[in-house]
DNA sequence: ATCAATTTAGTACTTTAGTATGAGGGCTAA
DNA sequence: TTAGCCCTCATACTAAAGTACTAAATTGAT
């Protein structure tokens, strides 16, 4: 939701900067024009192609997007997030750890919070049902 | 591939076609020429979301069909990919035994095998990289 | 400033997972 | 029939994973 608005902000934003240009090209004189159009192409042509990355990737056909107030409501934390997220690569708690720059300790911590949270046994359960959950990707 | 090069000679050709536009601007005279900029913003920021869609969809109807070929070229028997199954679907190797109705014992043989025959160092892993070959479903 | 939640980390322990090896029986193609 | 793969199971390990605490520093909100 923040996300979405946060990109069309963007969007209008760019827009506005835009026709700021525009109005310097009047000044720049006209052989210039064609310059700076083909640069807004190239800017809309990734602020497109952007948007429809952010939620065209996963798994399914329609639905796919990461349910962002699942995950609060389930009670995972940004930290505890990004465990799982790992988990689901094939990481090792060590691994993780190494990664994320903390003890191997405080992973099993996290690990084991997020086990609860989403009444998993196991991480490789843990990983099906943040699927079913549709809060990460498959 | 088809649909990659259909799009971007449809892109290289919209350049074109933007570029004359621009010049009867000039002729139009310079009133007009910030509509036309927002024209060619709102376009191509079209054909960004088109062509993202575009290789999404793939990834989805086409992407989701299992590998049938890869397995065997993996040489991933058929009681191995079973049990591969029953990991991604989180289970430990005592339920996989109990519901295969073999002991956990040859379980683990399988997995071990599973992981030789995958490249991978845990069970996870071997669930990611199932998941890359296509030989599972996400 | 205080309260609640988060993040970090540790110890000590139990439980799964995974490795290495051996071995018997079944099926199939040469 | 023999060579080769597959499936099964076992033992004896080592290595991860997971549990159950405790606890301190940080941060955000009231």
């Amino acid at each position: 939701m923040k996300k979405t608005i946060f990109v069309f902000s963007l969007l209008i934003l760019s827009l506005l900067i835009l026709f700021r240009i525009s109005e310097y090209a009047f000044i720049m004189g006209d052989a210039s024009i064609e310059l700076i159009i083909a640069i807004i192409a190239l800017v809309f042509f990734g602020i497109g192609l952007y948007i429809n990355k952010a939620r065209a990737i996963p798994n399914t056909s329609k639905g796919s997007e990461i349910d962002t107030e699942k995950i609060k409501d389930l009670g995972i934390s940004d930290r505890e997030y990004e465990v799982l997220l790992e988990i689901s690569n094939g990481l090792s708690n060590k691994e993780i750890g190494e990664k994320l720059y903390i003890s191997e300790s405080t992973i099993k911590t996290h690990v084991s919070n997020l086990l609860v949270k989403l009444n998993a046994k196991r991480r490789t359960q843990a990983i099906q049902k943040a699927k079913e959950l549709q809060i990460i990707m498959g």
